[in-house]
DNA sequence: TCCTAAGCGAGACGGTACGTCTTGTCTTCCA
DNA sequence: TGGAAGACAAGACGTACCGTCTCGCTTAGGA
């Protein structure tokens, strides 16, 4: 028992360190040692519990995927429905508050490391909220998830952007930008 | 005169290693020690041309960037103007046609290896088109700029999407799709 | 504890291989690469232990240094003080039994190469044996380090040049005859 | 005939920057191309006159090689014949006027380069005159070149010496020291 | 309370790749 | 045609990380 919390209290330094370290200097220069020094751990150790640097990395983005997640489920719930997708706001402020990480994952320095789990997430609400839409059924699935496609590209690119700049534009800004552009497209909206 | 001709040669042999390689195993499997025997190159002679790896990439996207640039300059030229951009169409063709680079640069394994490329000249011909359409000059940079991200982002996203399932439709079909998203939005597409 | 054996133990394994490799083929020609292959130890081992083939060779010259200077110490105490110096048989008996080595390192291939260490080691002695001779401490030092000098170099190449014909006249007849020319110099002896 | 004239002045360009370079930083760190660029020469030409840095070396050292023979013979015929060997005063003085150079060739930096050739020389001399001595022919012919090595092997000894300590004590100071001690043993001399 | 299995730090080790440096060959151009 | 310029292949260098391993120390949980 006691066991299990020395090995957890092992497991987080080396996760936080990695974070800590993605922020000061981007993931690609980190090395194994590195890690181990922030962490105040042996290089061995590192190794007794993980494979690698991308194992340490998946295991504590992890964490980060399911509170994004949970947040937009959340925001899912309460949010009125209007024209455009409901994620929108959750997604710039909740990027906005976590700004750092987000900032060592997705923008900047670690270009895109995260990016997947978070396309992986958003893909998952657009594509639920716009099957609900053309409930009836239309046989295009390729044009529906051409759809989700599009969509999640955009907002990512966008938020990238929106990071890189400094998270400037409030949330809600964005936020509205964004759902004019989705729902009456580029023409209108410009 | 001659000597100018041999270093041609060597660089584009050692161009043309890399792309092998990064479709046969991925960028980052990639040894410059790999390269020089792929390209039957000296490994010293490989740092005579290029500092490292990576300069050799950028190189060799400049290669493919001029090639698309080119391709969409003529696209905008013979194009009727219809409502979304034009540049389309090149894009999903050249995809096509290069399908084996784009997918090893893209998709797969070398996740994005030239995204930063394609998606810098994606934006200045977006951005373009966007300027001449607000031409008076609304004040309105940043939703301007916002639009710009937007749209590259949902047209990048959508090109891997699509080149990762094999080019599917036709570049036509893609096209269509693509425009209807961009100019009426979602819903109306949807 | 065991640590330090499995350190030694390589070092050794390189002090070995090095030597090994001298007689073969030269100190010059030999390679880090090849000493770690002689040794079974890995190149980044080499350097763990060693700055450089040098910092090996010194190192090695160490041992034979202090294996020869405590012959000479035991001979000084045994041998009946005669005219000349009391290290000169011991000189020729250790080189002969260390022949190969020895060949390696003054003579043939490797010229010279360990000829700064024995001469160090031959001149402390000469100078001590020749301060305890003029006692009194006459003010006349240079002409004592030119005696100095000139006796090591003297033996020195005699050695060298016995080792190159084979070790031949015994070490017994070699010590007899240098040391008439030392003790009662050339136009005597000769 | 002028061809001849421009490769020879090429020729005496590489030697020269050679020697300049050993005394500015010592033999073994000095690189073709570094020869190339004081020599004001291409390095492919150095190629065309010399195969390598060595034999360069070995050219050059002829030539002083040749002057060293000469002056001593010329002493040889007009010293007055005393006890010890007549060539040592011509040694002195030609080492003090070449001071750079032998210091460069012999001691300090480029330990010994030049010896072989100095020692082919003292010991042809000092064969002769030993020999002259010992005419009547005892068959000591072992004995003999004991004495000749033994001998050279001290002159040597102390003439490098001499040189690093700056060519302190005058040629004649030091001569007289070496005669000495060849002629009447250490102990007398001591 | 001791003692015994675990987590852990330390660091040696064999590898692999890096980017640099020097060598010697070869080809092309210029005077 | 001799020499300058310099591209090139070869291969050693010393450095940086990697992942594996062996070693003792410490420390908590069951006897």
């Amino acid at each position: 028992m006691r066991v299990d919390r020395r090995v957890a209290r092992t497991r987080m330094a080396l996760k936080h360190a990695l974070f800590t370290l993605i922020i000061r200097k981007g993931y690609e220069a980190i090395t194994v040692e590195d890690i181990c020094a922030e962490a105040n751990v042996g290089r061995s150790t590192f190794y007794l519990h993980f494979a690698s640097k991308d194992a340490l990395k998946l295991s504590g983005l992890e964490h980060l995927r399911e509170q994004l997640a949970a947040r937009q489920q959340e925001a899912l719930a309460s949010v009125a429905k209007g024209d455009g997708f409901s994620f929108g706001l959750a997604l710039f402020e909740h990027a906005r508050e976590h700004a750092d990480l987000y900032q060592a994952l997705i923008g900047g320095r670690g270009v895109g490391i995260a990016l997947g789990g978070i396309r992986q997430i958003l893909s998952d609400l657009v594509r639920t909220e716009l099957e609900a839409l053309a409930d009836g059924g239309s046989g295009e699935v390729i044009a529906c998830e051409v759809a989700v496609q599009y969509t999640v590209g955009a907002y990512v690119a966008v938020l990238t952007w929106w990071l890189e700049r400094g998270a400037e534009p409030s949330p809600e800004q964005m936020n509205e930008m964004v759902r004019g552009l989705t729902a009456r497209g580029i023409w209108a909206a410009g």
